[in-house]
DNA sequence: GCCGGTCGTCGAAGCGCTTCGACACTCTTT
DNA sequence: AAAGAGTGTCGAAGCGCTTCGACGACCGGC
């Protein structure tokens, strides 16, 4: 099988041109006759051509690949990130790049690496926390990067998420517009809120603003992920609550938890709650009864972060914030 | 930041020695004295070099890159992959080398791109289905390659799984030492059956067979992922077989929903019905109550894989077939 | 005191590609 | 008819590294 591998200086040869007029006609950087073009073309095919990676990578000093970086913690989240990745590769296909995958148990010595030996042209973070101990190191990069999620002191980097702010707002004035007056934000294990993951803090003070604006009563809690943890909290929360009718879950893992305890407790979904849930929307509409949902759009967020990373790796300004408008999907849970 | 980026002719000059000498104590393939070694690993770190990663790739022939291949059907069993990609990445750099991440959109496109543009050294491949189309491509490459998952014929090519035979057997076991005699499995969606998915096929057959040598009663039935569909699937199941008192679980998604179906039915567990899963770990603790299970060791499965590919690499010979033991954890439910 | 053998180091030849300047044409414009 | 302005193509100079053959220095054995 495969034989030898085919060089540019082959193709050349056998369409009878320069290399270098091989090499134009791939990167389309100076103008070429149509007639050269198709015979250089049905030489690349004809000998099946595919131009060496280290190669172009040394010549011209890029390599089309950029490094996607997994979060520090791997237990959060973890199918959505795949879905972050995998919109990552494609976008980043559709710009002919390709995608590295960097974990974090090299620390910061990993991104420092990939960037110092030209391995990468840019780089993608997922996940980035409040306090990120790779960000500093992003500023002193010269290749550029894009982050999925915002750190604490975002000047001079390039962030995208979902507006987790206006996500929990929005779920607020769906269930107002349902006439729900007390409602409930069941969100993220109270050990996310302590470390301060901006998400987290994000929703809840979305839901507790336009709670305020609406006039409604509304209590958040954090929640836990084992069943018995979340029975109690929503066993706890109807005690506390009689009036309650609404209630909002951010905690894709306890999403189905709550369902479960609402039906132990004798409380019809949406006859006697109403449920609205931010999670990714195939949970969201496996779950009985289906979920009336605010999406995550990880592909999206991945598509957008791709985007960004090339304009800047092009020399674009960018800005140095984009948030994407959350999508609130009716089911039959509201 | 970042100045200038340095080569390694600029460390043989500061170290006073020839640019061959610096490759050599980088590689050690030829004998350096201690005083120079030392020489050059100082100036090294004085001047912050790093290799430039193309130059390196074009004149050895190596790129020190794996190609990581994402299953075909993404929606299917999330969560576990990441766990693999993670090992994989992990695994790849105790060998020096870093992990290309690939989807499926490109189809076989983007595996052939990879391995002619001398992109990658070798591949891994996720989740590879018994009629993988993925699987006749490899056979033809230079490049060595390494399956996770049995393709329908795997001669000369080399595969790492689970051995889901032994964890069907050794789910039934279990539930036989406990003294249950009339048990039942249930499996994936039938969907998965039909398409034919190793996994599932492998561990239904592994359940009849320790089941019809332990002479117990035993059922086998596919289970959707819709709280619903499993409540009629386990109501069916508890009357069709009044004397079961025990099941097996090969369904991911499923487990909270089966859970929740027999507390419905009011099946306690395990005083009325043990149960075992065959799932994450993670999973199976987080379940209520905290389920015996056995578990996929995706780090382990990742771990194995590299360390064969990186064995063909080295030219050294390796098992066709590598099928990791099934280890069950005994927890609360049975 | 000479020979063969390591040992440690060097210089140079690529690896396959991009890119720059040069140059031969063919059109326009005067 | 000459000067200028494009076009389209070529040759050569690297990009930063690995690897091969060569070669002095030094060793022990005779």
């Amino acid at each position: 099988m495969s034989r030898r591998t085919v060089t540019i200086s082959e193709v050349a040869k056998h369409a009878g041109v320069a290399v270098s007029t091989v090499s134009y006609v791939l990167s389309g950087k100076r103008t070429i006759s149509a007639d050269t073009r198709r015979r250089v073309l049905d030489s690349i095919n004809a000998l099946g051509y595919h131009p060496n990676a280290g190669a172009r990578a040394l010549a011209s000093k890029r390599s089309n690949v950029i490094a996607l970086v997994l979060p520090l913690r791997a237990g959060m989240h973890v199918p959505v990130l795949m879905r972050f990745a995998s919109a990552v590769v494609t976008a980043a296909r559709r710009f002919d790049h390709d995608v590295l995958l960097l974990t974090a148990d090299e620390g910061t010595a990993g991104i420092r690496r990939v960037a110092a030996s030209a391995l990468v042209d840019a780089l993608v973070l997922m996940d980035v926390e409040l306090d990120d101990r790779r960000v500093p190191l992003l500023r002193e990069l010269a290749e550029p990067s894009v982050l999925i999620g915002f750190p604490a002191r975002p000047a001079g980097l390039t962030c995208v998420d979902l507006d987790f702010h206006a996500a929990g707002a929005r779920c607020a004035e769906h269930l107002a517009e349902r006439g729900h007056q007390e409602i409930a934000l069941l969100g993220a294990p109270s050990v996310v809120y302590d470390r301060g993951t901006g998400f987290a803090t994000r929703t809840r003070d979305g839901f507790a603003a336009a709670v305020a604006d609406l006039g409604l009563k509304g209590v958040a809690l954090p929640c836990e992920e084992t069943f018995d943890e979340v029975y109690e909290t929503v066993r706890d929360l109807l005690l506390d609550h009689p009036g309650l009718s609404g209630v909002v879950v951010h905690n894709e893992a306890a999403v189905s938890h709550v369902l479960a305890a609402l039906r132990q407790l004798g409380r019809r979904v949406p006859q006697d709650m109403a449920v609205v849930a931010i999670c990714p929307e195939d949970v969201a509409e496996r779950a009985s009864p289906p979920l009336t949902s605010v999406l995550i759009p990880a592909e999206e967020v991945g598509r957008e972060a791709v985007r960004l990373v090339m304009d800047k790796l092009e020399g674009r300004v960018v800005p140095d914030s984009t948030l994407l408008a959350p999508l609130l999907a009716v089911r039959s849970s509201t």
